[in-house]
DNA sequence: TCGCAAGTGAAAATCGATTTCAACAAGGAT
DNA sequence: ATCCTTGTTGAAATCGATTTTCACTTGCGA
């Protein structure tokens, strides 16, 4: 059966994903610098679904000097240790989520107001992985995005 | 259940896809030119997942003089009146296909030779039905996706 | 056939993602 | 604490794909 996840999901310790972040700096021999400090305290601290220019002006909220080119390397380097995940979402922007461990989930997306709901759907994960066997694939990932009009949309 | 399609779908009629073509053209008062005329008939006829410079080539095999920027338009003009869809696997650049009115039908893509195999699940579409009602959504359309090792590069 | 609005194609512009490179700074060695 | 090596930063350049521009061409109705 399908679980309902909030809109704006559980929040995360911010901590912990900073000591996971730091663990593996350390591990890959990379360095600590402000830069990265900051420009991962405001994705992490900020959840949703955010682009690169999203979170450069999070950033330079703080810290008006950080560089496009730095949030882009940071963001790859969280995505590259497991800590976020990249996705498009129908237009063209790349976008960046908090990456949870635990749980898969995919998103429904209102066409109008762009809001993003996730979901999670273990009968249709589970369908997925039969289809996927029935054709001899070995499934490694998948996309699941579903676009319509969200409760607060169609009432306008 | 979920039905097995063919990797190259049954064939169309190039004639009936030209004839709306056509109709629709004639209903906008847009002209019937010996470019559009070659531009649909080869991607018409060559049925399958094709970028612009992909159906570019098939065009020029024909009439070397045609333009990047007229089997763009012409592209755009096929999504516009509804025969083809253009759609986005995994890479950067964006693929057209034959619409089917009829049926709607979802991708798995070989993450290693790039091959794509259409399916169609009847269960998961009605899921992602209820999944969006539960949430009060008004369903549009979807994205599904799934990538995966195809039977073929398993045994390599 | 004529006139002109729509269409074509080469090239330029745009757009987002990615890389370059000189200046900078983290952090281990001294 | 200072030095030195090497990774990091940020502005700008580049890249690859898409989209637009504009002078020229052509379909097609009068």
């Amino acid at each position: 059966m399908a679980q309902v996840i909030q809109d704006q999901p559980a929040e995360h310790a911010v901590g912990d994903l900073t000591d996971e972040l730091t663990a593996y700096m350390e591990r890959k021999g990379l360095r600590s610098t402000s830069q990265r400090r900051l420009v991962s305290e405001v994705f992490f601290s900020a959840e949703g679904h955010y682009s690169i220019d999203e979170v450069l002006a999070m950033a330079r909220a703080k810290d008006p000097k950080v560089g496009y080119a730095t949030v882009y390397r940071t963001m790859k380097l969280l995505v590259a240790c497991g800590l976020a995940n990249e996705r498009q979402f129908g237009d063209t922007v790349t976008r960046f989520e908090i990456a949870r461990h635990d749980s898969h989930h995919d998103h429904l997306i209102c066409i109008e107001c762009k809001r993003i709901v996730e979901f999670e759907d273990d009968e249709i994960e589970a369908q997925q992985e039969a289809l996927a066997k029935r054709y001899g694939f070995r499934l490694v990932s998948h996309k699941h995005e579903l676009y319509g009009v969200c409760p607060a949309c169609r009432d306008k």
